[in-house]
DNA sequence: AAGGTTAGTGTTATAATTACACTTTGTCAA
DNA sequence: TTGACAAAGTGTAATTATAACACTAACCTT
């Protein structure tokens, strides 16, 4: 089948950086490329856009296709058009970042023939594209967003403590907190629900449990509250 | 000529949202379409993308051709993609907006038989395709980043008085501000020059002129600083 | 029972924000 | 020339937010 403009055109794709907390570590989900160009090279999930298809709906297929991850909340980041970006031809991509708690997804290692893995943030090498400069933006965005937006619950599994939301906090913003200053702060902001449970299996007292309560947070978003921290 | 692929592509477009103030009024500049569809019809200014140009060469080269105003700074504001947006057929639309002084850059009012025109925010009619959309997105967008970055010094004359700065910041904000507190945060700031003149032709006690240090503002961001209002 | 590990908690000093009103300077018109 | 008008320009005090800082309690392990 051939498909015939009057004029030329770019072709559109839409990539995914999706970043996962494993174990305290933040990590970012690639595949490896299985055709050229690129092929055997590392790269984030994405793929041409279909006509008729919603550009976050290919986003979320691509995702869907190529990793096993469903359901996700994707955020449109930004896009990218530089007309050397790809060797072929012209292609724009979309970018759409996402936050999963790794421990709940489940992905696919090998799907469609790929090769899908987590990478620490500070271990991804060279990938496919201007993919490093894409991934780049996408933790330039998550540092700038957590500071005034209370994201990165998606990361933590439902039920967390105190010490592993101030953990990823850490993480994200590569700097520490001070343990009474954050609990202050995040509590104040009455977004937490205090559960009457208690961590398991930890080598040392347990921590109370706490969960994202998002009636709560809607609330707070309504009223314009600020969560800088 | 005629341009083949073996899948279909969508179209590519890119739109401006220029604001500009204009004697204390909040202005979005328009064009009036001379083509189906929405013919005669008020629209961003914006055009096809070309294979081989970068997508901002794009929105600058149409809003030259289309307003005359040239040599803007553009920001990328988001990506629409709804398939359904444009009538004929599939086109994602790549949208960023920009802010000048209205009065320092001219726009040719009638350029490629199109009718160029600046509209107060609250005035703009309806708009063809999801335009409105974009402008709104553009509006929170103004809204939310003039709150920790210092803009809105391109919409002013070089040489501005803090009460025309405190008025643009109130427009933008959509709320008053007290001009003692307003004055004592942005001269702390410490990226406006007093200048050694006072405003003229006007009706009461003439105000100093201060202009926008870009240099002091350089040096202020590299150090993190927060300019939240 | 002792040692190790993290949980959990308050206070004080400093800085930022908010609320608030009067005098000064100049223009314009009677 | 003077009186009325209009906006410029200026400081303080109360409140709130931020930052720095250290010990005891609870629980697990050996």
């Amino acid at each position: 089948m051939k498909y015939t403009y009057t004029h030329p055109r770019p072709a559109v794709t839409a990539d995914c950086v999706v970043f996962g907390l494993d174990d305290e570590d933040l990590k970012v989900l690639l595949i490896q490329r299985d055709n050229a160009p690129f092929e055997g090279c590392w790269a984030l999930p994405g793929g041409f856009a279909r006509v008729g298809e919603a550009i976050e709906e290919t986003a979320r297929r691509e995702l869907a296709e190529e990793t096993g991850l469903k359901g996700v909340f994707l955020e449109q980041l930004y896009t990218f058009g530089d007309p050397h970006r790809d060797p072929r031809e012209h292609v724009i991509t979309v970018a759409y970042f996402a936050l999963v708690n790794l421990a709940a997804h489940t992905v696919r290692p090998d799907t469609d023939a790929r090769n899908a893995a987590w990478f620490e943030i500070e271990d991804v090498p060279e990938l496919a594209f201007d993919h490093n400069r894409i991934l780049q933006t996408a933790c330039q965005r998550l540092r700038g967003k957590i500071r005034y937006v209370p994201i990165g619950f998606e990361l933590l599994p439902r039920k967390f403590t105190l010490r592993q939301l101030q953990q990823l906090y850490e993480k994200i913003l590569d700097r520490t907190l001070d343990k009474r200053n954050f609990r202050k702060k995040i509590l104040k902001m009455d977004i937490l629900a205090e559960l009457d449970e208690i961590e398991t299996d930890v080598a040392h007292r347990a921590a109370r449990l706490y969960s994202f309560d998002k009636r709560k947070y809607d609330r707070m978003t309504e009223e314009g509250f600020n969560f800088e921290l």
